[in-house]
DNA sequence: AGCATGGTTGACAGCGCTGTCAATTTGTTT
DNA sequence: AAACAAATTGACAGCGCTGTCAACCATGCT
């Protein structure tokens, strides 16, 4: 079981074992009837090249490493099986490598992973995706890697993002559209640059309809499930002022703050309407449901390493910079601005 | 940087080279004297050997793959964590591979990655833990590998697993402690064997306190949130003989069966007591806090790891079947019986 | 016909390491 | 001290592939 070597092939082929490596390599010159009679031989022996011996006479080692540190089990997954399926069909492997962004010697670590590994090209995850040393020195060796999600252009270095802003921008105009007028947002990490974009397009949206964005609105949340919570309590203690809605930067947070509207017996979306951001699987697992926006993270990482491989097959000119899109998802969570109580 | 050869260490240690690669595979034979020079030198060139180059030449590649098909992110990045910090150390890389179940074809697809990707060894997470073709296949080709949360024993395959009967066991007795006699049972998916032992354990901690476990109490659940919601309607459709609680095999489902008894208006645990199983991070995200199992998933991927290490390292005896404790988590979705309105 | 030109092919030398086996050193025995 | 066994070390031949470069072939040109 596939067990051939490229002298099997060029034996059946009636070929030196250069012309095999050319037709497996897809270099130029080759007559298109060799390539036809290589071709067959190596789909009748099924013969697949030794990644090993590649990569010590060559420069490549088919090997991109997909670095990541993030809480969030399922957007690190998603991630993975998009790069993954990618990677799979270029015969590329997926290394991952999760690491510390606080190890202020990360850059060195990374530059080590590429020299120990062979690492042929990299993908950056956030909030990897915006660490300065990081970026610089995958500059400085030459190393290719694309960027997911970053908030920066940063000159030469290629990234696949999502429109954060734009969104935002129509989840808040969206409850805006819903009667509330007192709405409050919890930002993301501050180093999760990603998520300042939302927070942007929220101030935005209340611009565009006259309504003057509160600082009292405005909590800086962490990402976490806990920093829901703790934004919720800071949001809601003052009794007269609180917010009819609250736009959460993920849906982690969000959750936080359903659950404290719970302990505090508050109706949902009757008293409260709250909108996350990330359309996690929690937001169909809370009650009620939650409204948020989608992101097509599996979609936007298979983007990602398709322009990784790209670069490394030295096609490096168009399209360094992908923006795609994502949607606004309205659940149960969301609802007419409550003195009225209406019907929904 | 570590653009070091074993030429120069052996140059600068003065020796040849099969005396470095002695020393780097730990081989026998080498005077401590001589030992410690390669040693010195290896650490002062910073030397890190050619993973491709030994791959090539000896018959190792220093990578094992991790299989799963599981739906749950949390479980996967554990697993991938906790073998991944193993392998690390030890000097292996990790190789994640998705598959498909229910692909007729897996046990060939998985010789292929054998074949292709010169796999070391695998680790099987469930439901792959047990499915025979796939053990078959593995222990036909000779290839090492070790199963993680396996049901059953399978003779010359090794694994890890968590005491889950004891654990439901626990479990049951806890809520029967609390004066429930009625205790709705939702089962894990079928294929998910190690599962199966959960519903024993129940069953058997019923029957050590005298009480007649009853069939329209277990509810065949399937692993996912939506299966939760459903076996909680079918639980309580009949009115009078609703369960006073629910014990679930995993978080999930325990999380569908709460956002059930939210839609109906049920106060939990007041009126409805719900445990889940696993300890995933859902179980803190949903309100009230669900009482569950923590199992030490992370921890048994690095016990799993460790044990396929040690295989590969030919130290096959002692130990190839391990088990882990799990502990019960109580919070606050269960309490006293109803009928009392107890204070907690 | 004679000669550049450029497309096509193969011979060959490694890539950095490990396995084999023979050479050397060291320790033991009588 | 000679003879032997065991421990220690190194020379060398690849592992399966790619890069280099030279050889070859088919054109189109004068």
């Amino acid at each position: 079981m596939s067990r051939a070597t490229i002298d099997d092939v060029a034996a059946l082929a009636g070929v030196s074992i250069k012309t095999v490596s050319r037709v497996v390599n897809e270099e130029p010159n080759v007559r298109p009837l060799t390539k036809e009679r290589v071709m067959k031989a190596i789909a009748h022996l099924n013969y697949r090249p030794n990644t090993s011996a590649r990569s010590l006479a060559g420069s490549r080692s088919y090997i991109v490493a997909l670095l990541y540190d993030n809480p969030s089990a399922n957007y690190v997954i998603n991630v993975q099986d998009g790069a993954i399926k990618t990677c799979r069909q270029a015969g590329y492997d997926l290394l991952i490598h999760p690491c510390d962004c606080r190890d202020p010697n990360l850059a060195n670590e990374i530059s080590t992973l590429i020299v120990q590994s062979r690492i042929d090209g990299l993908l950056l995850t956030p909030p990897l995706s915006d660490m300065e040393p990081v970026v610089q020195a995958l500059l400085a060796r030459g190393t290719p890697f694309v960027r997911i999600a970053p908030v920066g252009h940063l000159k030469g270095a290629p990234y696949v993002a999502t429109n954060d802003h734009e969104a935002a921008f129509e989840m808040t105009r969206y409850l805006i559209g819903l009667g509330h007028k007192d709405i409050g947002f919890i930002s993301g990490h501050p180093d999760h640059c990603s998520v300042v974009r939302r927070l942007a397009g929220y101030k935005e949206a209340l611009a565009s309809c006259g309504i003057q964005p509160r600082d009292s609105l405005i909590i800086q949340g962490y990402n976490s499930f806990a920093s829901g919570e703790a934004g919720a309590r800071e949001l809601f203690q003052h009794g007269e002022g609180r917010p009819t809605a609250v736009f959460a930067s993920n849906d982690d947070m969000a959750a936080g703050v359903i659950k404290v509207a719970h302990e505090m017996e508050l109706n949902i979306p009757g008293d409260l309407s709250v909108a996350g951001f990330d359309d996690t699987p929690v937001a169909l697992q809370i009650w009620p449901s939650l409204t948020t926006v989608r992101q097509p993270i599996k979609s936007r990482a298979e983007k990602a390493a398709q322009l990784l491989l790209e670069n490394l097959r030295g096609k490096s000119p168009a399209g360094r910079e992908i923006i795609m899109d994502s949607a606004l998802v309205i659940r149960d969570s969301t609802g007419p601005c409550a003195p009225q109580r209406g019907g929904n």
